[in-house]
DNA sequence: AATGAATGAGGTTTCATTCAT
DNA sequence: TATGAATGAAACCTCATTCAT
């Protein structure tokens, strides 16, 4: 029946409405300031409400985050999938596809990295942190499939494309950290910058 | 006379049994759940005697963080002076210092990390703000300027020096961040092997 | 609906179980003494839920001498308009009006002597401050208001009203005071009996 | 020996600092704020010590409060025996020695308003609130005295010395005590204006 | 489905007071 | 005698979560 669907589309409407809340109210305050009541009220919902969507305040941050991160496993695949039938500009792209990832919701980035934070991480309910393993793992594997080819394609070094695979990734995480803990400071930031020089270095560093 | 020293001795002890206190807590349950209690029972101290050393549960690990810190820039302070009578492995010999701050203490480490947090930074009082912006200055200029001799020497590509330094910087902190998370998503990590990788790459990376 | 009706019906309910709880706690334990775990037990509340209703201790107070010096400025406004008719018996009639407001509730009116000290005023938030201050000043308006009325009709002598005012009040307030203390000297108290005296001294003295 | 005088001595001024410092303090901040710590400081000695003087933070301000009302006590015995031998301007000569009482020390005698409360008589071990009814008593005493002798001299009506007693002074309390709430308010006080009128009145009014 | 209301479980901090030197 | 150091006892307040309607 269109009613329940109407229902469904209705209900899927409230549940992101709900993330998206909770991700503007996270920009603005952090995780923990973040309160439920914070999130009910940019969603326009009672307090109580939010627990017919989601068990837990970290629930909904855990699936705020893995939306996201689907979404930057989705650019990886296309990569992974494109490199196959030509790896130049390998690096490149890859660094395209992070700062894509970045800019299309740096808020929720933001979360992401703190959310994989070990003090974060171990105190989540196991089937939450399994919910953000097996998101980050999707993108692992892309990500390791890409630098394989790469390896293979005689685009980069011999080396573990594993082992490359992180190293890259992790760059780029570390330079958005501290550019965020920069700014945080009331110091400039220069996220462009750093990551321009950091694609060079990488470029020739992976080189074979 | 010796008692007044010995007083200031045992007072200094105390002041670092519970810094000691607190980063040992914080290895275990994370910031948050590290409570003013958990850190006094350590420490073997009442909560409130806590408060005659510190006057917040901030403050203490804002100090932990910076005395450490410290010794990070006296390993950088050290490197900076030894490198200009040669800057021969220069990337190297600063690889070595970060690896040597880290293994010095990796809780307080992982805890710097985790105060640099944006979120954190901004719920901090200026006062202690100010504190780790203090310390965290004094290691970059360090690194700038170890930087700067590199490129002036040769070492390094031609390229701005405080760029450089964030980078080889953020590059360390990501694979930190990243292994701390697999660690904590109960996979295994790869510390020492990506550090190694990542030190070739940036060698060669950032070779004129 | 009606539902919405009782909802509210029994939050205001609520609402003033708490203040009654408070006053009760205050007349067995004095205002320091009493804690918010006091009033929610008597209010048959949890602590937790005494926020929900007011955003601190002493604002339960505040609202709780508030809503008492409403009453009293009723009267006192009841007062000032019937005077207008005819000023005989003027501060007989007023001092009843006195003496209604304390006998109408002694443990509130003593909670409000209590506020109106400087070091109790000085450290209340602003907002609170202004709260006690603008309900006293209503009933300053009617007292001077009366007093004027009395002058004017030639009850009492000519003098400024609104000193008379005060001291008029103020002797009522120091009676209570004095005898407040006495009985907690364990001495006996002439609460009436000074009244009365003070009535007729009064009486004659401010006569023209 | 001159040596355990001056040890006297010293003891005796130690304690009279301890007393003046916790006025001072009391001043500032109120009974409630003023910590053991802040009247240490002022009294240039250290907490521990305080308690060498005095068993509690209450047994300083009683003693503080007694030994003023002693000076009070002793203002009044000269009236009551000055009296005997003229009553002419008997209620004028008493406000006189009201009024010198509070000007020579508001604070002190503001102390002495605050611990009369019921809330903080009641909660005085026994001991010391028997020292300030002890020294309540006193003054009380002479009081009665000098208006017996005004009612005797004609000076005063025929009514129970007692109660007149008690009602000249607590018109003068109830005037100290509304006069300071108004400046915590921050409005304009009138402390001597009425004074001055309640003498008039209180003149007129217990004239026979 | 939605929500207003209630609450339990802490957490940080303050201070009077005691004790060992 | 004087004091530095330690502490126990509370108090206030916040928030995620549950429940009754």
């Amino acid at each position: 029946m269109g009613i329940q669907e109407r229902r469904a589309r209705e209900k899927e409407g409230r549940r992101e409405a709900i993330l998206r809340a909770a991700i503007e109210a996270y920009v603005e305050e952090g995780y923990h300031a973040t309160t439920m009541e914070k999130i009910a009220e940019r969603a326009e919902l009672s307090r109580a409400t939010l627990y017919l969507y989601f068990k837990t305040k970290d629930e909904i941050f855990v699936h705020a985050i893995t939306a996201h991160s689907g979404y930057f496993g989705d650019l990886l695949e296309d990569l992974s999938v494109r490199c196959r039938s030509g790896a130049q500009d390998l690096l490149t792209r890859l660094w395209d596809a992070f700062q894509a990832f970045y800019r299309s919701d740096p808020a929720t980035f933001n979360a992401t990295l703190y959310f994989h934070q070990e003090e974060i991480l171990r105190r989540l309910p196991p089937e939450l942190r399994r919910l953000l393993d097996r998101s980050g793992t999707r993108n692992y594997r892309f990500l390791c499939a890409i630098m394989e080819q790469g390896v293979r394609a005689g685009v980069f070094r011999q080396c573990d494309p594993r082992t490359l695979a992180e190293f890259v990734w992790t760059t780029f995480l570390g330079i958005v950290h501290l550019e965020n803990s920069k700014r945080a400071m009331g110091r400039k930031n220069h996220l462009e910058t750093t990551w321009e020089l950091a694609l060079e270095v990488l470029g020739k560093g992976t080189a074979p």
